[in-house]
RNA sequence: CGGGGCGUAGCGCAGCCUGGUAGCGCACUUGAAUGGGGUUCAAGAGGUCCCGCGUUCGAAUCGCGGCGCCCCGACCA
């Protein structure tokens, strides 16, 4: 088939996609098991990715107001239990020490599956006043909840994120900053991971346990199943009760102030991977590449070698002559290995743009550009390559999220009753945009009956009158459903 | 927790039924040639055969017990 000669080394997509994924994920080194069941090691690779999404992140938390603290990673249980929907809601998946110093505990310790509790409590001696507020708070870390199956990236015992804790004097502030913390997400992965993403609000039963309510953003994978790729809380006064905050407001009346919380995590690595990946393994938005562009030198005789290295070198300093091209991520491929293994190996990787340069090449003083989305060649010349690189690395992440949005909505289908649902769920897959009557039963029938949930009832869902495809009841707007991660 | 499978070199496996020198592929090391899609040849290194007890002259192999992992069904960033 096409595929001979590329690289072969992992399932295809088609044939099964979670071992598509877990191939990618091993052998392009981002993450191996740990001795830990249920935990995952994050590689150089996996980790430089991480890093990048981080990084970019923590900019635009930074650029809003909000200020990175630290946190104890153990929560006493009499704290994780003040907030009751809390507690149930993660009572399941909390890790507790019970012994230290050699004895048992006299109260356990908890592995933080969240801050909520332990900062709140915390924090209840910072605000005494409205001129306290708002608290705007962010902190970098892991947290453990326990996992019955485990996947690595996607869902691993431990994980690290970054958990935003606010405080406000108003809900209208409070829930400004909730949809703050979502567009931060939107940005972050539509502009940096290529990731186009659904904003809505999540329904009753998919909201975090505490919270009033839950947004969240929801992106398509190759395999047109959805993945909840962040979520904002609202946590209204909840835990400013349960830990007795209260501040002394401008009209002398004493106020629980209202919290907001939100996350994003390392399973973001694992959306970037299925986003975008294909049958040769990652496809890497420029942005995150820890590896933007690779050259590799072919070469039989000392002569060709050092023509070609001297092209190279000539290349690289064009590049670094300019702003944008000192920023370019390049590496030159030295290694005593085959061109083609190299070429199979930094495909795998994801590596954007590969140059190849060979005696041909030399000889015309130009470079092969190999563009990895879709192994497209060009020969173009040297100098001018250095000038347009940049941009074309730009033109690429643009590449990628057009491709993504035009997948999702080439896999996105309007139905209006239950049995085309079913039909098309199961014969196509993909976000099905349906009409709900609101309910909980009506939303618990579905996922029961088909494995589809509502991801979220989006933002710019049009105003529409239509009839619940499960009970006939009216709605005023389509939610979307789809078998998620 | 219920059902199924598996533990032998870093990884993937064969050997076990029928007890007798622990093997194969990939990866790794060294050398030479090769080099425009995972290059070839040669030489080499690497093992508590998951653990324990038992049977036996002798156990990876047979018996008993234990431990661990993976897959499938109820929770989740």
């Amino acid at each position: 088939m096409a595929r001979e000669g590329f690289v072969t080394a992992i399932t295809r997509q088609s044939d099964d996609f979670p071992a598509w994924y877990n191939d990618v994920v091993l052998k392009a080194e981002l993450a191996s098991y740990s001795p830990v069941r249920g935990c995952m090691v994050i590689r150089p690779y996996g980790y430089a990715i991480w890093e990048s999404m981080r990084d970019e992140l923590d900019r635009h938390i930074k650029a809003t107001g909000h200020s990175n603290v630290y946190f104890p990673l153990f929560v006493p249980r009499s704290l994780l239990e003040k907030e009751a929907e809390h507690v149930e809601g993660f009572n399941p998946q909390v890790a507790w020490v019970t012994h230290a110093g050699g004895k048992e505990l006299d109260e356990w310790l908890a592995i933080r599956p969240t801050s909520e509790a332990i900062i709140a409590e915390t924090i209840k001696d910072w605000i005494q006043s409205y001129r306290d507020l708002p608290l705007l708070m962010n902190l970098w870390n892991n947290v453990v909840r326990w996992e019955l199956r485990t996947r690595l990236f996607l869902r691993t015992s431990e994980f690290l994120w970054q958990e935003a804790h606010t405080f406000h004097a108003t809900e209208q502030e409070a829930r400004e900053e909730v949809d703050l913390g979502l567009e931060i997400y939107r940005k972050v992965s539509e502009e940096w991971l290529a990731i186009p993403v659904i904003t809505g609000r999540k329904s009753e039963g998919e909201k975090f346990p505490g919270a009033v309510y839950t947004y969240s953003i929801e992106a398509m994978m190759r395999d047109r199943k959805a993945l909840q790729a962040g979520t904002s809380h609202y946590l209204g006064t909840n835990f400013a009760q349960a830990a007795g905050i209260t501040f002394l407001d401008r009209d002398n009346q004493r106020r629980h102030p209202h919290g907001t919380s939100w996350g994003f995590s390392t399973r973001m690595v694992g959306a970037t991977i299925m986003a975008h990946g294909d049958d040769s393994g990652l496809v890497l938005p420029p942005k995150v590449a820890p590896v933007q562009v690779v050259v590799v030198p072919i070469f039989r005789s000392e002569a060709d070698r050092s023509a070609v290295a001297d092209a190279i070198e000539r290349f690289e300093l064009a590049l670094r002559s300019t702003p944008e091209g000192r920023e370019v991520r390049l590496e030159v491929d030295w290694r005593e290995e085959s061109p083609g293994f190299k070429y199979n190996h930094w495909e795998l990787r994801g590596v954007p743009f590969r140059i190849e340069v060979g005696p041909r090449d030399v000889a015309a003083g130009q470079g092969t550009l190999v563009r990895r989305v879709d192994r497209s060649k060009e020969a173009v010349p040297l100098d001018r390559l250095a000038a347009e690189l940049p941009l074309r690395l730009t033109g690429y992440q643009q590449e990628l999220f057009q491709r993504a949005l035009d997948f999702r909505e080439a896999n996105s289908h309007q139905v209006d009753d239950y049995e085309s649902f079913k039909r098309v769920n199961e014969e196509q897959g993909g976000f099905l945009w349906a009409h709900w009557c609101g309910s909980a039963e009506c939303e618990a029938q579905v996922n029961q009956e088909t494995g589809a949930t509502i991801r979220n009832i989006p933002f710019d869902s049009a105003a529409e009158a239509g009839r619940c495809i499960v009970d006939g009841r009216p709605s005023d707007r389509r939610v979307v459903f789809a078998r998620a991660y």
